[in-house]
DNA sequence: TAGTGGTCTAGACCACCTC
DNA sequence: AGGTGGTCTAGACCACTAC
């Protein structure tokens, strides 16, 4: 008769409705109660159903008020562009992007030695284990968590660079520092991932269900081995990256 | 007493057993009913915490088998490279890369004739809803489905490329057939995002729950416009893109 | 105080897989 | 046949938010 599970069909029922703009980005979504009885179903199994919607980034529930239709806004992260070094401002270049997309930043910084992770490890050419810098950054746009960086630098550049074990903020920004210190980088190696959430992660970024982050893994390398790797853990829901590539000339917005 | 609610506990109890491989990937975790013994909860309680883990893309469900951990294998998936033209075989470069990797690609392709979507429209600097080529490819790797790819070209391109319109494949490549038509892509412009499936999105790749896709959509332009704007779903359990910067020469993977 | 969602239980029946 | 997960119900109590 039926086909499809209770649960799923009323899934689909309100994901026509929210397409279809009866629930527009932001709109409240009828109660459970009220659902229930719409579609002659238990709570248990309108939950159900809503908690699909949930886990599909669709809407979020909030205890005491209700389900809302979410509504998104993305920032646009720039990465093929070298960092600082086209910049006349101090700053890192997350500082510089997001005041210049009208938004107040907002950062705190932890610094820490630590043993190299295996994957952070290889990527650096070092022994697993072996002593690293681990600069850690959670920031914030308009005081919403948006991204956590940690970004490990290799134990053998302390002696070239020793303030970068300093904790607090290195005012030029750490890769000019590093380019007056004798270490320039000259490439980089992008990686991009993504997946869910770990619960460290959801608690840090103040994620809800079904929304993913984005794994952004960058290698630097001056002109002989890797210098630093940084991972980039982004909000999926509030972040888009681009990478121009080549001549863009004719899309007039390469600067 | 208590603090996190039981299903949380139970979630975490075997999300660290995991971690610490009491279940390796591939394992089978314990029926519910013998969770249910263990933790002293109901049966939906258990369901409870095992949905947690799966919507974490931690394990996965099959109806009369149980709870798997799910093993993981990515794909590397280079996108800072030109396509085609800086490859001597024919076929596009997704043929190449799967079968330089030692697996056996498989794709079907749809060719029709569609109005611009917004989107789309805005990139290809075209009217929304004039008309458009589509070219749809659906992909697989060892007859697992990989990612979709829907490439959308100009209405204007017909006149001097109607061999896009033909449904069947350009053997020589769509890219290096534009080129012989004069046509030639010097830049790219790419945009990454990630978010959960649509349904129909999780039925094409068969995606389970607690699997996000990634977004790359490529937007191909010849010295005075945009020619193609392609856009790839990936399944985010299986894919994994990388972008290379600047002089990489000290990682001697840049051939 | 009343309404909302969050947690939990106990039990029923079904669909799927293995033997 | 027996075990597994999938769906559904009915009801209980709690926590949060609004008024």
């Amino acid at each position: 008769m039926s086909e499809q599970p209770k649960y799923q069909q009323l899934a689909a029922a309100l994901r026509r409705e929210i397409d279809n703009g009866v629930y527009p980005p932001g709109a409240r979504l009828p109660s459970e109660s009220e659902l229930s009885a719409r579609f002659g179903a238990s709570r248990n199994t309108v939950r159900n159903g809503l908690k699909l919607l949930v886990s599909e980034g669709l809407v979020t529930s909030s205890q005491g008020l209700g389900y809302d239709v979410r509504s998104h806004e993305v920032f646009e992260l720039n990465a093929s562009r070298f960092e600082n070094l086209t910049f006349p401002q101090n700053g890192d270049s997350y500082t510089t992007d997001v005041t210049n997309a009208g938004r107040r930043p907002h950062q705190t910084l932890r610094v820490e030695m630590r043993p190299a992770p295996p994957d952070i490890a290889e990527r650096l050419k070092v022994e697993a284990g072996s002593k690293t810098v681990l600069r850690f950054c959670h920031r914030y746009v308009d005081d919403v968590p948006w991204s956590t960086q940690a970004t490990y630098y290799p134990g053998w550049l302390m002696e070239r660079a020793p303030r970068l074990t300093e904790p607090g903020d290195i005012a030029e920004g750490t890769t000019r520092y590093l380019t007056g210190a004798g270490v320039e980088q000259v490439g980089y190696f992008d990686e991009i991932a993504t997946r869910m959430p770990t619960p460290e992660e959801a608690r840090l970024l103040e994620i809800g269900a079904g929304v993913p982050v984005l794994l952004w893994t960058r290698t630097g390398h001056s002109r002989d081995e890797p210098v630093r790797c940084t991972v980039t853990t982004l909000r999926g829901d509030l972040n888009r990256m681009n990478y121009e590539i080549g001549d863009l000339a004719a899309l007039g917005g390469a600067e």
